[in-house]
DNA sequence: GCCAACGTTGGC
DNA sequence: GCCAACGTTGGC
């Protein structure tokens, strides 16, 4: 069981949007980057990841699961990019901005703080346990 | 809207 | 295989 993190940018592709979708889920299209790739690569039915809005809102809003293993991103021809669907599995009660993980020492080696550009990111478990804590989610899922 | 960081591309 | 140019991401 793995932890992971999710960046899309609300205009794009909203939290509001993602709980739609219900336990159906959606794919993960439009990552092009390698190091992304892989680490949708590595997710496991049932890991469960966080789902952060960027450049808007700044903050991790909810918590979702991996319902389909990495396969084929339908979004693009090229056979290079992979990509695994998500479903919403319940809000953050109290949304844990990028300010609050910058501010908390325990979070300084957070992929959010130390690769700022990477938009599918591990998450170890001492670092989503305590995210979870600042969002008002004990015990932790 | 700006621009720093950083990943990718392409010429050599 | 190096590295300059370029494009994109994402915080501010």
């Amino acid at each position: 069981m793995a932890y992971w993190l999710f960046k899309s940018e609300p205009d794009t592709w909203s939290w509001d949007q993602q709980k739609a979708k219900g336990m159906a889920g959606e794919e993960w299209t439009g990552v092009r980057n390698y190091q992304a790739r892989n680490n949708m690569r590595e997710m496991q039915l049932r890991d469960l990841g966080f789902f952060y809005h960027s450049n808007e809102g700044l903050e991790v809003v909810g918590i979702v699961e991996v319902c389909r293993l990495a396969h084929p991103d339908s979004s693009t021809d090229d056979p290079r990019w992979e990509c695994v669907d998500i479903r919403a599995v319940r809000d953050m009660p109290n949304p844990v901005t990028l300010k609050d993980v910058k501010a908390n020492p325990k979070l300084a080696d957070m992929s959010l703080v130390t690769s700022m550009r990477l938009s599918v990111q591990p998450v170890r478990p001492d670092e989503w346990e305590e995210v979870c804590r600042m969002g008002g989610l004990v015990p932790a899922p």
